[in-house]
DNA sequence: CTTATTGCAAACCGTTTGCAATGAG
DNA sequence: CTCATTGCAAACGGTTTGCAATAAG
């Protein structure tokens, strides 16, 4: 599908750029540009950070990989399937991701950009806090990932 | 009351921190640390970016001022009322942010956060899109700020 | 006096970009 | 062949920090 598009704009499909979309929909995990460079590391594929940035540039372009500021330094990207929506729950002790859908909150927003007279083109909502695993874990060292707000 | 907050934890009543308390608590807009720059500057009363940001990690860490990522590289603040809390509505084509509440949305959230035994701290929504202004003024040349997404 | 705070400039960090070399079509 | 793409390294933009000078308590 990213070829679809690609050759729809007259773009080329470059061993990079499939390895990449390979990659990134190989996993329904949420990362940032430097998984990936690890990850195409790991998998004996290199490509530079460059051409990372500028390829999730193209699937964010195109609709196929989502792109959100978790109120944190750096983008966080993951693969959308068309139609599908959801919002987070961000784990500030782990790291976790938990996706969530309300379709009250949904509809209330719709409600909302109503009657301000506002064109929505996108939301993002997140709750951060302290997942259930952590909760648990409390007092025991939790696992504070690396790149945790 | 920043002068509590700094009188309890042994911290300094500068000059600095309370000319920036003053400008800062002088209006309800939302802003980010460089209109502060200027407004310092305007007001004739010089402090160092430096402080700027020292500062604004204090009230923010005090409560008195909220901090968020609308999804660009930079931080946006603004004065916090406690107990008061609102969601937000971006337009990406003048920058304009619209402040809104919902109850329903709220209390869904909670309901959610109990469904994954999710721990809240806080939560940031926003909706992204174009405000009726330049929606009316569509063809117009609407009015790109600046810093717009 | 003592210790926190300030301003400066340099460092940082994730992301973007100019450019020459490379490769897809 | 031609033009898009790649990799590199340097640039960027907002934020943070080390340090010597300054000022609050």
């Amino acid at each position: 599908m990213f070829d679809d598009f690609l050759r729809k704009k007259a773009l080329k499909v470059t061993r990079e750029r499939t390895a990449l979309f390979d990659e990134i929909f190989s996993t329904h995990r949420h990362f940032d540009a430097e998984d990936l460079v690890i990850r195409m590391r790991d998998r004996g594929t290199k490509v530079s950070r460059a051409t990372i940035y500028r390829t999730l540039e193209l699937l964010h372009g195109c609709g196929l990989v989502g792109r959100v500021r978790l109120n944190e330094e750096k983008y966080r990207y993951e693969r959308l399937r068309k139609g599908e929506h959801h919002d987070h729950l961000v784990c500030s002790s782990c790291g976790k991701v938990i996706e969530f859908v309300d379709a009250a909150i949904e509809k209330r927003q719709e409600a909302v950009c109503k009657e301000y007279e506002f064109l929505a083109t996108s939301h993002s909502h997140q709750i951060s806090g302290v997942c259930s695993g952590c909760r648990k874990a409390a007092g025991k060292t939790p696992g504070r990932v690396p790149g945790a707000a």
